[in-house]
DNA sequence: TATGAATGAGACTTCATTCAT
DNA sequence: CATGAATGAAGTCTCATTCAT
């Protein structure tokens, strides 16, 4: 059903670079941006601290390259849709919000919790990533929400954000209070009928 | 106008264990909970960090005292609206977005970040104590959205997360993106008609 | 049966000075010295930390007291002992010995191994003061231990250190692992043909 | 003479988790157990207090390690003597108590004082350690004390708690009060006599 | 490339003591 | 006399990072 998209293939035929950044997604996955340790990342990849350092320059180069990650995987198939010509633009985004979703459930919630995470980190670059990511993210839906045409409830902008309430609220909600019968109804009917009312005009 | 539900009194009139939860607060606000060192409360407090532990029994313990100046800053004007027999279902559910949103943009959109933060926080107490917020809250959404009568689009269970979808969207783009403009658009009239849209029957 | 000649009398009647010694007494009873706290001591008084201080001038000042009152307890009664005229020397080391027994047991071994404690002690003051208790105990014990005359197997202050064993081991292993019956046996019977067999001659 | 079984090889060719142990056995040695610093060790070791960490998980078990070194160098000798078959019941004991008091002066009395000391101790595993160390110490003398036959004055648990007397008493008098003539009569003639007296029938 | 040991800064916490009231 | 707040030094422990091998 709901693949994993953060899947990483099998760990032994990883370049040792990216090994260390899939791993460090699964810890991260779990816990967090805060709670992470280099050490936890060389244990879970089975090497010691000072290996990582052949391939990073530090942690927060690590943090760098694992927004990448989420960038690649979240945003890329995005953009894809966004620019497909064989849908309408509510098509888009209703294709857009349930990708979106699925990967909040598959993920265990990860991507928007992460992002609030990081607005409050030291690590100025990484804070400078996650808006670029954001900005990126939020841009896109802007414009396909422009190839609607006047007449909606709302602007494009507005339409944007309202798009990103949805898989925010089903976040924090599953994280703290997990249920999965009505996480299946949020991604499913309810985020359909939502996204039809904002689009309704 | 928005008027700041999170400010403190004159600092020279509070008892000292009060003063400490208000500086705890901004320095919450404005780094978050993982950042969050003794040292900077006792700075910011103007006394020793030793000083601090005759007044809590530990850095939990402060942070327990924060989520509960939250909770009645946050949640009992929202019981109080609940309560009120003058309004219709709807009416309430206007005020009580209105109510977050507010906040979201007083506080720097501390508390929504703050309940993703601490999801992924070792503190467990506080990640109960989190948990315990949520659920309030969100009970007291769905106990509104219960007035209503059948025939909507949304039972009340998803009318409650889909309410908290808003503020928490809100929260993320202006704590990365700040746009005075569009937060204004989305507080106001985006919000009540976004309820009006869900409710609709 | 044995008495614990370290009880203290009615709390309320006490000089605070005196009150803070017994309470001092109680809790060292309990845990040693190592771990005796300034706040302890205060809450088991029944003030604050700082009222201490209106009564001795520092934590050694306090632990000094205490071994004052150790010694009066403990070594006061061998000495009007010595100087008894109706008694031979070896019932008068009997009766010592059972004292000393006695008081291990009724303080649940504290002096011995108090003594240990205090060995390691950084207080200069505090080792002075117990080497000068000891020195009186093993001279008192000489003393006693002289008047036998000559013809034993072992001398004077032989004798006085052998003495000092059984209230030493009976400590220790009462203390880790606490054994009613075989204490009996120890203090009572054992302890008197010990002494018998030291003393023959 | 008394050879210090306590001694240690050259520092340099030790790895550094035993010589961990055994730099702490000379701080321990000199102040005992509740003086004892993490800061200290690391300076005799010629380290930072960090580096402690990657060799024991905590203080504790580094006291630990210390214990159990203190059981192999104490305890181990006596069980070897305990399981020969060429000596009497008599010249085993004779020869476990003088083993027992070589260590005692050789290491500065330590072993019984820690005992005392740790008796108080906070470290419930230390405490726990310590209780096992003494009643296997005390078990196997014993065992020995059974294999006399009957007739005597005192039991086989009496005779072991007896036994544990002089060494104790050796300790306490020593640490406080050094005597080295006094102490080479009671760790020879006098604990010989001791023995022969106490087995006597 | 990788290891294992180490560093140095800094985290939270404890505690005897001081002092204004 | 007593309180309550505070201090300052010190304690155990953590962690990103470095470096010789």
């Amino acid at each position: 059903m709901t693949k994993d998209i953060f899947q990483h293939p099998d760990p032994e035929s990883l370049p040792r670079r990216d090994e260390i950044v899939a791993r460090t997604f699964e810890l991260v996955r779990e816990r967090g941006f805060a709670g992470l340790r280099m050490r936890q990342i060389a244990e879970k990849v089975g090497v010691t601290e000072g290996a990582l350092y052949r391939h990073f320059p530090s942690k927060e180069a690590i943090l760098l390259a694992l927004v990448d990650r989420m960038e690649a995987r979240l945003l890329a198939p995005v953009r894809q849709l966004a620019a497909r010509t064989d849908l309408s633009a509510e098509e888009k985004l209703q294709q857009v919000l349930q990708h979106h979703l699925r990967t909040v459930v598959a993920s265990q919630s990860l991507p928007i919790l992460l992002i609030s995470e990081v607005s409050f980190s030291e690590h100025e670059a990484l804070r400078a990533r996650m808006r670029q990511l954001i900005t990126a993210y939020l841009g896109t839906l802007e414009g396909i929400a422009g190839q609607l045409g006047p007449g909606g409830e709302f602007d494009p902008r507005e339409i944007a954000v309202l798009l990103l309430g949805l898989p925010a609220a089903v976040a924090i909600t599953q994280r703290l209070l997990p249920d999965a019968e009505l996480a299946g109804r949020l991604t499913g009917p309810v985020a359909s009928k939502l996204v039809h009312l904002i689009l309704s005009r």
